[in-house]
DNA sequence: TTTTGCAAAATTGCATTCAAATTTGGGATT
DNA sequence: AATCCCAAATTTGAATGCAATTTTGCAAAA
């Protein structure tokens, strides 16, 4: 039964491709997932999803296996796939591995960082602060996240990137949710700590911006996690 | 052309499987490929492992994808896989991400470890101390592996584990090779970083473990580095 | 002897097929 | 009406098929 299209052609495309279908597919799938284009916990529809990426179910089965083993969704033998629903516990564990993987980028910023790249994280501090003045979460929200990709950016290390990276988008929902949800308890206090993490990083001191970074991430798990316990009662 | 058998039946294993073939030939392949049995930078003959494993192209392609997005394997559009071949550069950035993954399980680890379990690992370390004494390098190197997985565990978190235990599997061949080529100059360091671990582990010092952690890898990726210079030369 | 051209062979990427497992939807039994 | 059973339909996992690309082998030209 081929009642659609069984090659789909790109005509706008007509130079090289250079990239395969399956990484193509891989991207694809990971954005519409953690997009939240299927609920938490929800299936898969294998099927469907060919159709709708105009594709044939082995490079999206391929696709799934690489996100199962990125954690962003579960294969159950014989029952198909679905979109992972993190615990509690799982948020923590994974904000925790998020606050190493943010200490590690603190520490490797201390080594490499540059005067002018100091300077272009106090810069988007002070933006920062000023949005928080000015009690405009979503701007604070959206320059404090680019501030830790800066750090990590700093770090210099592509392996290291890469793996926060993806465990940042598996994150992304749980964290949106929260910021959401923050009664501005947790405000003040992350401010504060941005102040301690522009010092350390001032002062190169690689030990205490790790510390700072991980118990940064380690209070804003307990928020995410208070907003979690709000949200199921 | 089916000259093997098709359906490799498990006689002993009347019961429900339970795994997939497709974590079946991920971990073999894994396996496969972290004991050597294709050389590093070397093609990966897809149709010829598909008869060793006696299976088709499918799941092993699948379990390509998989490893190709841990970074054990490279792959080149149209022009099949091969074993990642890791430079100097790669090296130093795994063995940083390492670090960071072991700083972090000894920062867990401060805050659960039990009187027992910090016994467990000092009985460790005592065990590994004695080897060093008597020149035992292998098992030594064997009992250090042990403490560092044990730090692993007692973190209790099992996201860092699966990565950290990934990424220990990609770095097996090039730390096997280090070991061997040590000429012992390292070696009374790392004992001497080994008894800084159970100093701040008996204070619960997360900070300073963590510090202790991330240096004593960054020594290890030196003399690896060393070794690897010297093997090029 | 080395380089070039090109057709045959092999390999790759993806689509399709097929068998086995799971889910679904009545109808028979209580 | 509720429960159980079982056959049809669907879905899954893996094998196979097929077109496109790459590699190989070899003969002709320089």
């Amino acid at each position: 039964m081929v009642e659609f299209a069984t090659q789909v052609e790109n005509p706008a495309e007509s130079g090289q491709q250079e990239t395969s279908l399956h990484s193509e597919v891989l991207e694809r799938l990971r954005d519409y997932i953690v997009e939240g284009n299927i609920p938490e916990g929800g299936r898969i529809p294998e099927r469907q999803l060919c159709e709708t990426f105009g594709i044939s179910r082995t490079p999206l089965r391929e696709a799934l296996k690489v996100l199962a083993s990125d954690g962003l969704v579960e294969l159950m033998p014989n029952r198909g796939a679905r979109v992972r629903s993190l615990s509690a516990h799982d948020i923590k564990e994974l904000f925790d591995l998020m606050g190493g993987f943010e200490a590690l980028a603190g520490r490797l910023a201390c080594e490499r960082i540059t005067e002018e790249q100091f300077e272009e994280v106090l810069s988007l501090h002070t933006e920062m602060y000023g949005h928080y003045l000015r009690d405009d979460r979503h701007h604070y929200f959206r320059t404090n996240q680019l501030i830790h990709d800066k750090i990590l950016e700093i770090s210099g290390n592509s392996a290291l990137i890469r793996s926060a990276r993806s465990l940042s988008a598996s994150l992304r929902r749980v964290r949106y949710a929260a910021n959401l949800d923050d009664k501005g308890l947790r405000w003040a206090e992350a401010v504060r700590e941005h102040e301690q993490i522009i010092d350390a990083l001032r002062r190169r001191d690689a030990d205490a911006l790790a510390s700072i970074l991980f118990h940064h991430l380690r209070n804003k798990s307990a928020a995410v996690l208070r907003s979690y316990e709000e949200a199921y009662r």
